[in-house]
DNA sequence: AAATTCTTGCAACTGAGTTGCATTTAGCCT
DNA sequence: AGGCTAAATGCAACTCAGTTGCAAGAATTT
């Protein structure tokens, strides 16, 4: 962990009221370092030999979670993907795309879908969420190629 | 069953080539008769006395998914929800609501979202998924009274 | 230092969905 | 009608992400 990353995590943790412990600082870090949203068990192999107990990960996640630094991003195959909760907004966090041919996700910040109107027939939409799917940049070259 | 139930069934499982059991078509009569997405569970539940073996249900639902007929709607709760395909285009499907309240889904084929562009910085865009949250009619009322 | 509170780890559990395999059945063919 | 065969079903056992209970350890407070 770079010092700059560990300066980072301890802001976070120190300002959430939450103890500097290894297992919480090697979470954030990984997520602070994340491109992407990630699985509790990729943040277990990131971090390597001195990993949690995946029931430190789970619990440290739902903290991270009631204190909004972290959100759950999608579940996808049953698991849910984590990610920092800091480039979304109230009512939507950015879209996420996931290649079919790859199976890879990636984060979209770059494009903002409108939000629904509210009310809707009575519905008071508060949140949405949007997801892609499709072919990456170097899936959609091969796919090209193949066919 | 009614009679009509009965006759869409028997076309549907005719018209794709699967025989006509006593599993898949009250498989199909649920899906024919829900307002909403259901789980496999909710499926037996509806079925009763007489309902398949879970495996049956999960396989004829894998069946139908790939014959078009079915799609996975969403996963909540680690769950998939199941509904017909016959309301989606190619590109994207009705949206759904969920109600943070009581937890209760709704098809919004009311409410039909523009398109991402796409290609987006190199990603070719070909579905996308809008789900939304927030407070149903009567959960809406409610909430307003305690307030 | 003792007491209190917060964290962690282990083991056992939960529940949706899957797999292997033996048995049954729908639809076809005499 | 009776038999054949691929398709369909059911059972038991399994997988795997995530959860729960509980005891042990570490940090704060007094």
């Amino acid at each position: 962990m770079t010092t700059n990353t560990r300066k980072r995590t301890d802001e976070i943790l120190d300002k959430a009221g939450f103890r500097r412990t290894g297992p919480r600082q090697a979470i954030l870090a990984v997520l602070l370092n994340a491109d992407r949203p990630v699985t509790a068990e990729q943040i277990a192999e990131k971090i390597g030999r001195s990993k949690p107990n995946k029931v430190t990960i789970y619990r440290a996640l739902e903290n991270f979670i009631e204190a909004a630094i972290v959100h759950k991003a999608f579940l996808r195959d049953r698991t849910w993907h984590f990610e920092l909760a800091n480039r979304c907004t109230d009512t939507q966090c950015h879209p996420h795309f996931t290649c079919t041919n790859c199976g890879d996700t990636h984060c979209m910040p770059g494009i903002s879908m409108p939000m629904a109107k509210s009310p809707y027939k009575g519905f008071a939409i508060v949140r949405q969420r949007v997801q892609f799917e499709g072919l990456c940049p170097p899936c959609a070259l091969k796919v090209r190629k193949v066919s």
